[in-house]
DNA sequence: CGAGCGCTTGATTGAGTTCAAAAATCGTGG
DNA sequence: CCACGATTTTTGAACTCAATCAAGCGCTCG
């Protein structure tokens, strides 16, 4: 059991709620204890610096859950934008409210499990972004997330890299020329 | 509560273990379930790259627990090292036990949100490294750890912040400068 | 079919790396 | 407690990767 829907028994109280590609979902700056489960489509979180640069902190297709944990956590106002790549189908729910929901045991030893999941995923991340090239990071992302790079713009993409969009244009054309040769 | 500790009744069956200051307690490429939990002291992981790069993803100081998470979760051997900055008093537990340790919810749930503040920390450091300059990383660190640069070697510090001693040392002349104008 | 957005390509700039060497600090044994 | 060797930090010069600036191309969708 790997999956946040089953342990928390979604369907008995799910309302799934419809969105159309590009809606916002959530805005930085508001305050809220929301979390948002992935039936079908695709969303994204990032932040937007000073200078108005958007930036990826992850990608959510089916079957993940998508917040912003740290605000929530300590209480404070959001710093993360949420909105649809796709059309999607979202099962909302409040964070706060897993408290009242009377789980035994097993579930949530099993949810445990799935935050426990969720830092190793941001470890693998942190080690990337200190060690590795712009070039080996954009190798790395696809082999991880190989269903993910067909359904995201390259501007993204290279976002969640941590680079701009003309980097990751260089580093595709490279790996282009390199089989070409 | 907030403190693993506490939550799991760690002083009933704990044996804690003196550790030297530069004793490595755990080594890459080994397959352990083991966590450290710091009750005095200062710890740190850290990979090393192809090239014998040491790259630091993070520092637990009192009260908090170090272990390779992600690894783990996947048991796939370490790709952290971990060892002792200061000499250490630790308590060395199985991860793999805390099943077995026949928690109750609450408890449980205070886990939960331990965890999930971890999680919190690295949306934070994610967020940090792909978007913030060295100088606003090194300030940022600053404030949020303020009592562990004074207990770690710059050249760490500099690791954890992703940049060379070299480049840290620039940035902390220029801090110097501006004070001194 | 045209306007706008997104991707690409090239030239220039800049933050941070690498290489090298001097200065400062630390730690250990006498 | 001091002295000496080893390690760490600092400083400077040359270089590199990716950012920025700018312009052109191609698609999509209105």
């Amino acid at each position: 059991m790997d999956n946040l829907k089953d342990i928390l028994n979604f369907d008995s109280n799910a309302k799934p709620t419809s969105f159309k590609k590009g809606t916002i979902i959530q805005r930085a700056g508001e305050i809220t204890s929301l979390a948002y489960y992935v039936k079908k489509g695709l969303l994204r979180s990032y932040t937007i610096d000073d200078k108005g640069k958007e930036h990826v902190f992850m990608f959510a297709s089916e079957g993940w859950i998508i917040a912003d944990l740290e605000s929530q956590e300590f209480n404070r106002p959001t710093e993360l934008f949420i909105d649809c790549i796709e059309n999607s189908e979202i099962l909302i729910f409040d964070r706060k409210s897993v408290v009242n929901l009377n789980l035994s045991n097993e579930q949530l030893l099993d949810y445990n499990r799935l935050l426990t999941r969720r830092i190793a995923v941001l470890q693998k991340r942190v080690i990337m972004l200190m060690s590795a090239s712009a070039q080996n990071r954009y190798n790395f992302f696809l082999e991880m997330y190989p269903d993910i790079p067909n359904r995201v713009p390259q501007r993204m993409i290279a976002s969640y890299l941590g680079i701009t969009p003309q980097a990751l244009s260089t580093i595709r054309a490279k790996i282009v020329k390199k089989y070409s040769s």
